[in-house]
RNA sequence: CGGGGCGUGGCUCAGCUUGGUAGAGCGCUUCGUUCGGGACGAAGAGGUCGCACGUUCAAAUCGUGUCGCCCCGACCA
């Protein structure tokens, strides 16, 4: 029939591929993810959005508490005297601290900053709780919102309010540190890669990258579909730098007085914003099935007269429920073909449609985000007391075909280059992430910066000892991704 | 923060040049017919044009300021 071919026309968002801008400002929107709000830079983080965030909340908790971390609140506000501590941190974020100056009618003598971070007041109160090497290691993760004044903002991507988690550790030596920064970054590969199904490169940042007052950076980058990189996740190793500034000191078995070593780690609301533009359509968001609040959306197809299929999903549903599948049934007053539109759209994996025809046969039908309306393959019809036996299956293998599609995209888009010339035209034109063999120079990185917009995303080992800086011919010290980034 | 664009019922927008106190489509409400990829008919409701000040007999329309949003750049999770 003609209107299986037929494409599926979605008024509320332009296609992807013509302005990711746009189409990702309406798909945050239309799907209800996020409003805008009444603050500048602020977005209300709306039921369905919430839920997102809820999943990337629990899957990653459950990876701190299984690698030994506890929970904690720490305060909003921290005392301008303690910011100003650590010289190197507090340079870097003065530019995007908010203030508070007054209290009630009263000015206050010392200003409270609005945490853009909380190594600060987490610092001073280890420093208090730490006495002796058996008090470490101190593994606290915060679930917790954090501000920063930004000049420019877009759903998730760069808010001036934002939730994240914040990890913060104290160690007795400096291996602990270290390994413990690298075991958090290969949590948020783990994360990223499995759960997110958004395949990203983990490994050191550069100097210039590197966080305010950390001896070393490591994070996680992953490719946009416009070819500009995003950094969905960090890892710090502070040294002792924090520890001398914020005076967390501990009295080792060697009866010896040392200061610690922390780490700081984050992840914030921005990798949905990553998850969202990976792998949206044209039809709107794709939700990965372990990210996704609504896993498979029952939709009945009732005729005048014969309102059956209504029942048989609501029994349908709460099985599945009860058998632990995020499920929804859509008994709104609209037609079948509308609802589709709109569930494609909010990225529901998997649309449960059971109509007159399988309310006979006992039968339901299942159409699968990640393939096209023309795929064949989209749908299929399984026995109704089948369904929680099909669904992991289905799921995952969604899950899967994501993360595939996704993969194959940062692959194609990762160019190994050896010519100079080229490698200024992939940066300059947004092609993706640009691997060269690095000499790790500050100046040659302003350089590639100041003609290209790009930046080294992550460093890895050089596996050629020989080898020389395709940017400026000096003997090369790594191996570099370079790309545009959010 | 620099350059550009925009702000008119819930949404998308017209009206602004040549001032005379608002229109369309979609959505919303009610009733009926429909319902397997964004249905149809009938009857309704809803805005004073982001905000402030100014010019004028009169401002959505002109001027100044301000707030917010979008795009490009610089800066940053």
């Amino acid at each position: 029939m003609s209107e299986a071919l037929a494409p599926v026309v979605v008024k509320e968002i332009p296609p992807k591929a013509a302005d990711l801008s746009a189409w990702y400002t309406a798909a945050c929107l239309k799907a209800e993810l996020v409003s805008y709000s009444p603050v500048r830079g602020c977005v209300v983080l709306r039921p369905y959005g919430f839920g997102l965030w809820e999943n990337l909340r629990t899957h990653l908790d459950a990876r701190f508490k299984a690698t030994g971390h506890e929970n904690a609140y720490f305060p909003l506000l921290i005392p301008e005297s303690l910011l100003l501590k650590e010289a190197e941190h507090v340079e870097g974020f003065a530019p995007e601290v908010a203030w508070v100056t007054q209290g009630g009618s009263e000015t206050l003598t010392e200003r409270l900053a609005i945490r853009p971070t909380s190594e600060v007041i987490i610092g001073t109160m280890y420093a208090q709780w730490i006495e002796s090497y058996r008090d470490l290691p101190v593994l606290i993760n915060q679930w917790a919102n954090v501000v920063r004044w930004e000049k420019a903002t877009r759903p998730f991507l760069r808010t001036m309010e934002f939730l994240w988690q914040e990890g913060h550790t104290a160690h007795a030596t400096a291996e602990e540190g270290r390994e413990e920064t690298l075991r958090i970054l290969e949590l948020y590969r783990d994360f990223a890669e499995n759960v997110a199904a958004v395949p990203v490169y983990a490994g050191r940042k550069s100097a210039g990258e590197r966080f305010p007052g950390a001896v070393e950076t490591f994070a996680i980058e992953a490719l946009m579909p416009d070819g500009r990189a995003l950094q969905s996740g960090t890892s710090h190793d502070l040294g002792q730098n924090f520890a001398r500034a914020y005076d967390i000191t501990f009295v080792d078995a060697d009866q010896r007085i040392k200061h610690a070593y922390t780490t700081s780690w984050g992840v914030s609301w921005r990798m949905l914003g990553g998850l969202i533009m990976v792998h949206g359509d044209d039809r709107g968001l794709r939700i990965p099935p372990k990210m996704a609040p609504i896993e498979a959306v029952f939709v009945p197809i009732v005729r005048s007269g014969d309102d059956r299929a209504i029942e048989v999903c609501t029994a349908a549903a709460e099985r599945l429920s009860l058998a632990g599948f995020r499920v929804r049934v859509d008994t709104r007053e609209e037609q079948p073909g509308w609802k589709y539109s709109e569930w494609d759209l909010r990225g529901v994996p998997v649309r449960i449609e059971i109509g007159p025809r399988d309310v006979d046969a006992a039968t339901a039908t299942l159409a699968r985000r990640d393939r096209d309306k023309n795929d064949k393959d989209q749908r299929r019809t399984v026995a109704l007391d089948r369904l929680a036996e099909v669904l992991p299956e289905l799921l995952s293998d969604i899950q899967a075909s994501l993360y595939a599609q996704a993969k194959a995209f940062l692959e194609s888009h990762t160019y190994v280059v050896q010519d100079r010339a080229e490698f200024f035209r992939l940066c300059k034109d947004r092609a993706g992430m640009v691997d060269i063999a690095w000499c790790e120079r500050a100046e040659c990185e302003a350089l590639v910066k100041a003609e290209t917009s790009a930046t080294t995303r992550v460093l890895r080992p050089l596996e050629e000892a020989s080898a020389t800086c395709v940017v400026c011919g000096e003997p090369a010290k790594v191996r570099a991704y370079f790309a545009q980034s959010y």
